[in-house]
DNA sequence: CGAGTTTGACCTGCGC
DNA sequence: GCGCAGGTCAAACTCG
C-alpha cells in the first residue's frame, strides 16, 4: 500500500494483545471514500464527491481488484485505490460503455442464475440418475448465456476497514461457507453467507498483505430482509446519539464500529442509520484529525448532503426489499 | 441438537 | 489443452 493512502487512515493506534471477540480499535478510512461496482467485476473507488460530481452514470474510474480478468493484481486493492484515487484523483482509466451504476435487477438475476446453474450442473454430475427431466428451457437460456455472455454477477460494494478481528459485526448473520489462500498474501479469503433464508447477500472478507491490519470487506448482492431482531437491538443501541454526543471511554469517538460505518454509508440497507446520525455525522476526517486520543475533540463533520446523497448512490444496490 | 466453522475436493474462468 | 487461482460445496467437526 502506498504512503498516500496510509494517510488518509485515521489516528493509528496499536493493536491490543489481548483478545476478544469485541471489535476494538477500529479505524476507518476516509469515510467520503468508498468503493462502488458498475456492473459486474468493475469496482468504482473514489469520495462519495467525486461520485457525485462525476454525477450518477458517469463513472470516475474503476478497477477490477477481484474480477479473474486481473489475476496478477486482483488481491492489491488498497493498490488500485491508492493509484486511481488517493494519489491523483480520478483514474483515467476508460469506462466500458456498458458499465452503469445502476444495479439492474436483471444483473442480479443473472448472477443467481448463473448460481443456480452451477449447482444443478454439480448437482448432476453427483446424482445424475435422479432424474431425467428431459428439456429444461431455461437450461438452454442458461447454456445460451454462458456462451455469449461473460459470467455476470451481483453487484459489489467494498471497502476497507481497519480493524484485528477479520469478521466484523455490520448487523447480519453470517455462515462462512469457505475459506481461501490468496495469492501473494499470507492471509486467507473468507467467504459468508447471509444466514437469512432466500438472501442471497454474500460477503468476502480478507486482510491486505500490504498493510494487515486493513480489513477489506466485500459486500455481493442485496438483502431482502431485515435485520435480524436480536442484532437490531444492539445496533439500535450502539446509534443512540446521546452516545455520540457524550462518548464515553468506552466508546472512543474515532473508534466506531464497522457496522455503524456501513449503516450511515449505505442508510438504506441499515434504514434506521440516517435518522440516527441525522446532521451529526460521526465521522472524523482523517486528514483533519491526526490526533485525539486524550481529548473529547468534537469529529468533523462531513457535509450533511453527503449522507443524503449516499442515498442515491448506493440506490438499488442494498435497497431493502420490505417483505409481505 | 441445531447452528456455525473447517477444510479438502471440485468447478469455472482465464491466460499462456 | 493445461495450469493456476478464485469461488463454492458439503461432509466432518466444534460449540453452546
Amino acid at each position: 500500500m502506498g504512503d498516500e493512502l496510509r494517510d488518509l487512515y485515521y489516528h493509528h493506534q496499536p493493536f491490543q494483545e489481548d483478545s476478544s471477540s469485541v471489535v476494538r480499535n477500529i479505524h476507518m478510512l476516509d469515510p467520503s471514500f468508498m468503493s462502488f461496482t458498475t456492473s459486474h467485476d468493475e469496482y468504482l473507488y473514489g469520495s462519495t464527491s467525486d461520485y457525485i460530481n462525476n454525477s450518477l452514470g458517469k463513472p470516475f474510474g474503476f478497477s477490477s481488484p477481484f474480477s479473474s480478468s486481473s489475476k496478477d493484481d486482483h488481491h492489491d486493492v488498497d493498490a488500485n485505490i491508492s493509484n486511481d484515487v488517493v494519489g491523483g484523483g480520478i483514474s483515467e482509466t476508460p469506462v466500458t460503455p456498458n458499465s452503469s451504476i445502476s444495479n439492474s435487477s436483471s444483473n442480479e438475476a443473472a448472477g443467481d442464475h448463473h448460481e443456480d446453474s452451477n449447482k444443478k450442473d454439480k448437482k448432476q454430475l453427483k446424482d445424475e440418475s435422479l432424474e431425467d427431466d428431459g428439456e429444461d428451457p431455461s437450461k438452454n437460456e442458461n447454456k445460451a448465456k454462458k456462451k455469449g455472455e461473460k459470467k455476470q454477477r451481483p453487484p459489489k460494494f467494498a471497502f476497507m476497514t481497519k480493524s484485528e478481528v477479520d469478521h466484523l459485526e455490520d448487523g447480519y448473520r453470517w455462515r462462512k461457507y469457505g475459506q481461501k489462500a490468496v495469492k501473494n498474501s499470507p492471509y486467507p479469503r473468507s467467504y459468508y453467507r447471509c444466514t437469512s433464508q432466500k438472501c442471497q447477500v454474500k460477503k468476502r472478507v480478507e486482510r491486505s498483505y500490504q498493510d494487515p491490519s486493513i480489513v477489506i470487506t466485500t459486500y455481493e448482492g442485496q438483502h431482502n430482509h431485515h435485520l435480524p431482531a436480536t442484532l437490531r437491538g444492539s445496533v439500535a443501541r450502539m446509534l443512540n446519539p446521546s452516545m455520540l454526543a457524550q462518548p464515553s471511554p468506552l466508546m472512543a469517538p474515532q473508534a466506531f464500529h464497522h457496522q455503524e460505518f456501513i449503516m450511515s454509508q449505505m442508510p438504506q440497507l441499515y434504514g434506521h442509520a440516517n435518522n440516527a446520525f441525522g446532521n451529526s455525522s460521526m465521522y472524523a476526517h482523517p486528514l483533519h484529525h491526526h490526533n485525539n486520543h486524550n481529548n473529547q475533540q468534537q469529529m468533523q463533520l462531513p457535509p450533511h448532503h453527503d449522507y443524503g446523497l449516499l442515498q442515491d448512490m448506493v440506490p438499488s444496490m442494498f435497497n431493502l426489499k420490505q417483505e409481505p
